[in-house]
DNA sequence: ACCGTCATGTAATCGGTTACATGATTCT
DNA sequence: AGAATCATGTAACCGATTACATGACGGT
């Protein structure tokens, strides 16, 4: 066992959710990162049940399996799980990410701005509103969730400004 | 032959190229993604060799290789790629993109914001400075290619000014 | 008792990443 | 002539996506 393998985004993901619940299920991993960390970083389903179980072969989580019933597998961070976590939240990388937005992918090879403006625009208005919503009702002792969430609402400001200009919009005056 | 086959982004990233230089060799097609599209959505050189290959298998380019020397691939669009290609730029998609920031995704976890602010600054300053000099130099007929660098620089913008408040400059005032 | 949805996984495929390898040019 | 870099790929592995499947539970 201790396989040693790679640890990607969503091992800290999965090892994120598991050092702040303590202990949890794949199906509990699901739950949690659905409303939070998944508005930003989604991880499909099948993943929550996979990654754990490479995060246990390689010693960074445990495994309790329940003996009746639905046999469930239920994880904890280990010593190790812990302090890998650790260490990549110490890591002050300078690793810049890229924008990869299918939309302005099509942009750059040539789509017609103004349907293309006209489908973003409302889609990133109601992801703004939504974003907002949830930092009104995010307690303030959440540092680092209401951080990702401002991160967030200010780039989808962003995109409301870039594709409102596009979208034929250009009398009004726009405001944040 | 022409079997059936999933276009993804990395499908249109070639045909887009294609299209536009009307014939090229994986090589080339890595020469132009460098200084263009890579800006925002790279492909490693890898698939621009796999990726040509798989289209061809599915009718999409036509392929020429060269008899004697380097016996080197041609790639071109075929009708059915070009179709492909247009077809993709006017679906006016909804789908948004997450921001899947790894540093953001480090605060979410708990990371110090300090440490992590002044790292991602001074690289975010750089890009931004690098596509601003690049849309200077860009022609006034790329329309496509200075949109997408004008939302690059909208979005650096604003991850600029995310750090900086977040990296000790709390005192300056920050202008864009 | 039945139906729908929640809960809990498994399987297969495939694209992407990383690493390796080698022939051609160019520079010193 | 030798070294370094450019040019041109191939191979292997592995994580991610998609689809499939089934047991439990709650409501009617």
């Amino acid at each position: 066992m201790s396989s040693e393998i790679q640890l990607t985004a969503t091992s800290y993901v999965v090892l994120g959710l598991l050092a702040a619940a303590g202990e949890a299920t794949s199906y509990e991993l699901k739950q949690m990162a659905a409303e939070s960390v998944a508005n930003f970083w989604s991880v499909p389903h099948s993943q929550l049940y996979a990654e754990p179980a490479r995060l246990a072969g390689a010693g960074y989580v445990s495994e309790r399996r329940e003996q009746g019933g639905r046999r469930r597998r239920h994880y904890a961070p280990t010593e190790r799980g812990l302090a890998a976590l650790e260490a990549w939240r110490l890591t002050a990388s300078e690793e810049l990410v890229e924008l990869r937005d299918a939309g302005i992918l099509r942009l750059f090879f040539g789509a017609d701005p103004g349907p293309l403006a006209r489908a973003q625009l409302p889609a990133h208005r109601r992801r703004l509103a939504a974003y907002q919503e949830i930092l009104a009702s995010c307690p303030a002792s959440m540092v680092g969730p209401r951080l990702a969430l401002e991160a967030g609402i200010g780039h989808e400001r962003e995109y409301v400004r870039f594709w409102a200009a596009l979208a034929g919009e250009q009398g009004e005056s726009e405001r944040g």
